[in-house]
DNA sequence: TTGAAAGCGCTAACAC
DNA sequence: GTGTTAGCGCTTTCAA
């Protein structure tokens, strides 16, 4: 019980009269120890207040059970309800999670990955950066064969595994849902088109105001943060629109519905004037009036595929080289925000 | 360029034909080493690919440069932005953080307790699960002065720094704002009272109505799991009460603001019927409507304080044990759920 | 079934 | 300014 100095293997046998080795068999439950020796060891090892030594033991076999995580902002819903996703399948594991944010710059991305390389993670989530377009400071991981999973915003890359939704999908239906509530004048908010997540979104968009057989219009296409900030913004720069938008289609719930509040206040009605669409399925889509049609997102079981993937492949029970794409289940949620009130909304799930 | 095989110190020195220690020394910029070594070296680790190890950097020093942080959920607005500024602040000095949640549960946060433990991490940054009575599961820490800060949820505890806002003094203030505008059958929603932070609102509540001659009724009083569910769940129940009361105030935002959501729906008027307050200040509070009466919670800056001042007594700069207690700035946040239209606002800060 | 010994990569006390 | 040397605590051949 003497927790002055850390004890060690040497101290055990020293104490048992036995080798290191030994010891180090016995707690490892290895076979070809006898059942007596190894009972003796644990005891004393219990007994003495022994703790395994991380340091020593990774130094060695080169192996750390630790993974690392790389996002672009802690603070979100999306990727706080991703990681508690993620943590608890690596603890299931045994594996630690080293968690580290870009704060959506490369700049920050790259210093990030090259800590968790110096770290000597055992493998690698990232959500990518908002404005990063080069991947090079993922090549030391591919090029030592650490393998790298990319979840929602991710690279595109034979040498790595993928964990995202059907975006396109997603924004098609969407979009199609709107003009059939009789939209016209769609607008939609896209983040950097360079991200997968916002060009797919933005595809999605266009195709489906093709195939209805609305002529897209670059005014009513907005690239933005968005933030609160940016949704408040955005509001104002409605309001000033001589042409109004009849729809409006955001990649995001935080950004939606702080647009709606200005759209509200200035008196216009939701959806009646103007009707309403978001992306993710935020905790605040169920709580801005009316209700915000917008995409169920799958974030937790996000966190939790690509962890589970990621160590199957450490364990060698799956290999990232087989699978290089996983699309989890994502379907629109309907409610108030964009119900026109043709009651037409194509058996689509109203929540 | 060569990524084949790690690169160490030695291979270095070869190739330089120093020893290495020098190299080691070059590297951490050591001084009294020549200027023309260093560079000379630094260069070298460039070309080659070096990257240093900090296993045997720790197993050497006895230190991990690691940072352990136990949280009870990650997906909250709360802990996600805590840690956002935990992170962003360990970063800055060069530690690692290491997460994990309890889910609430003592028993998992006694489990991460111990992986923290044998991680050997150089601090610990807690914030309590909800049911956590016993904090023997901490001693190996405070036996082997690894310095541990609790935050939010904490533990009033000699050996450990606590970093809180004041419960007490909020609580107490938003309620006699509540008895201001009028209201007398104030109803407060609470978390387990076992916790710091239920126990210090709860005492606030009692105490302003006490001071504003005010009789605390037993059955205005309700303990709850605080949730969204909880919320919805706690709306049903007020609608059924007989007696209603005029005024609720909820120990968190979600749990508020879906509760309102079925008190409206109901057809009651808020605050007309019934006023509203929550804590914490979550995007959710400016999103429903009525926007609701809150805590300003300082929820990132919580997190920086936190590791900023587990780190500078890590590095020698202060001492926890000559701080004990740091109380972060909070103040009320009056919003039109609360206001009855008195007129009465008592000079707060309206938002 | 166990032990001896080497070594993972790095740092730091001590030399010179 | 730089080199020598001895570990940090553990795992794992190889040998017995």
């Amino acid at each position: 019980m003497k927790e002055d100095k850390e004890i060690t293997i040497y101290d055990l046998a020293k104490h048992l009269k036995i080798s290191a080795a030994t010891v180090s068999r016995s707690l490892k439950d290895h076979p070809g120890i006898s059942k007596s020796t190894k009972k003796k060891v644990q005891e004393a090892a219990k007994e003495m207040g022994y703790r395994s030594n991380n340091f020593a033991r990774n130094l060695r076999k080169q192996k750390t059970n630790t993974i690392g995580v790389i996002v672009p902002k802690l603070n979100s819903y999306f990727v706080s309800s991703a990681i508690a996703g993620m943590e608890k399948i690596a603890n299931e594991n045994g594996y630690n999670l080293i968690i580290s944010q870009s704060l959506e710059s490369v700049k920050k991305e790259i210093a990030n990955t090259i800590t968790m390389f110096n770290s000597r993670v055992d493998g690698l989530l990232v959500s990518l950066a908002y404005d990063t377009e080069n991947m090079e400071h993922f090549d030391v991981f591919f090029d030592k064969n650490i393998p790298v999973v990319f979840f929602d915003r991710v690279y595109e890359d034979s040498r790595s595994l993928n964990v995202i939704i059907d975006n396109y999908r997603n924004a098609y239906d969407i979009t199609k849902h709107l003009v059939d509530e009789g939209c016209q004048r769609i607008m939609h908010i896209a983040g950097n088109l360079t991200r997968n997540v916002y060009a797919e979104r933005c595809r999605g968009y266009k195709d489906a105001l093709r195939d209805a057989g609305v002529e897209f219009q670059d005014e009513l296409l907005i690239v933005n943060e968005l933030s609160e900030e940016a949704g408040k913004e955005l509001g104002k720069k409605i309001l000033q629109m001589q042409n109004k938008p009849d729809a409006v289609f955001v990649a995001n719930d935080v950004c939606a519905a702080n647009c709606m509040q200005i759209i509200k206040t200035a008196g216009y009605s939701i959806p009646g004037d103007i009707a309403f669409a978001g992306f993710n399925n935020d905790p605040i889509s169920k709580i801005v009036e009316p209700h915000l049609t917008t995409v169920n997102y799958p974030c937790y079981e996000m966190g939790e595929m690509a962890m589970r993937n990621l160590i199957d492949h450490l364990t060698g029970d799956g290999s990232i080289s087989t699978t290089n794409k996983i699309i989890l289940r994502s379907e629109i949620v309907v409610r108030a925000s964009s119900l026109k009130g043709k009651g037409n909304n194509q058996g689509l799930h109203i929540a």
